[in-house]
DNA sequence: TACAGCATGTAAGCAGTTACATGATTCT
DNA sequence: AGAATCATGTAACTGCTTACATGCTGTA
């Protein structure tokens, strides 16, 4: 997936700036699954403007930058659902330093075991809660304004549904093994310092 | 993580090619958390040749381009272990086409939308297998040989672990939702055609 | 006072993917 | 016969991150 599509894909949840769509990939819904940094996002926008995919709106602000708010076009939407059809989804990929470094855990002092294993753990806690406010949104939250009822959206209900199950595992596995790890290492550690 | 590391922390469980390396990537313990393609990993392994934190012995084969078998040098393997305490681990990233899809859902035909769910289930299935291998490896497994028991080295165990618990997770989850999901998706369809 | 958030945009630089080049062997 | 596996290596290309440029508002 492109940067190009996935900006298509958060502008089909309802119109955003770039910087709001930004958001959703950093908090939103799709922040369990993808990501995109505005250094990428704002060009790609540009670009979807040139090609009649989108347009925006500049909403003046006082003593700010105008703020662009896109839409789809028609034409935009189209091409959207076509690239849905056509793409043959690539790998799935999942990159963690964390894990990587904890790898090596014979090697490494028991303290930094430990506190890597609780930054994992509190990361996974806020992914969790990005994943549960994106589920049942507050009034006011991020993202572009809810123009339908996500509740009504079954997608990123049982995509939402998916990650939370995925959170929970993890946490529910580092809560249940965390100690008797950290206490094997000490152990190792003693029979041959 | 660059693309050296990845390297030295492959051979740190023994001596391998980069094709071996490689494997490891995408069978291999690793598997869960990195990644790494032969085109990076070539160029990186005759750089770390040059700086002295690798040797390798080629191993003549008939037919066939020698086989480079890489080693760690002590000043590789201190250097590694150098990275791992230096670290300021970056995020984590889950990248995944198949979920970005699934959320446009209700745009996708159902069966299509059920093709995707199966393909994400049997992709989790292999990595399950991947990681079960890992963790208790058979005689003449993928990746170099295993010059120490892995079933002594508490991280990987526990990084296993971990990984296990996740993709069970996952594929209970589809299990349990899946149809209902389907089902939903169908009436929506049903009720506004 | 300093940092975080809002807001857009450009451009350099780099890391890694993909494709190309080559070729024998073994499995289906 | 064709595909996959083994085996290494180079190079173009791409796409992304990072840093820079600018500047107000609100909070700690």
């Amino acid at each position: 997936m492109d940067i190009r599509s996935l900006c298509l894909g958060a502008l089909m949840a309802g119109d955003a700036s770039g910087y709001e769509i930004r958001k959703m990939f950093e908090e939103g819904i799709f922040s369990y699954f993808q990501m995109a940094s505005l250094g990428s996002i704002y060009p790609a926008l540009t670009k979807l403007g040139q090609e009649g995919l989108v347009t925006f709106t500049a909403q003046e602000q006082e003593n700010r930058p105008d703020k662009k708010v896109y839409s789809l076009t028609p034409e935009g939407r189209r091409t959207f659902l076509r690239t849905l059809f056509q793409t043959r989804p690539g790998e799935d990929r999942y990159r963690s330093d964390i894990l990587f470094l904890l790898s090596f855990a014979h090697e490494l002092p028991v303290e930094l075991c430990e506190a890597l294993i609780d930054e994992y753990s509190s990361r996974q806690e806020v992914m969790l809660e990005h994943i549960r406010e994106a589920k049942c949104p507050t009034k006011s939250g991020p993202g572009p304004e809810n123009t339908e009822n996500p509740c009504q959206m079954a997608g990123p209900d049982f995509i939402g549904g998916l990650g939370e199950a995925v959170c929970k595992a993890t946490l529910d596995f580092i809560d249940k093994n965390k100690e008797s790890f950290l206490t094997e290492l000490r152990n190792r550690r003693a029979g041959r310092p």
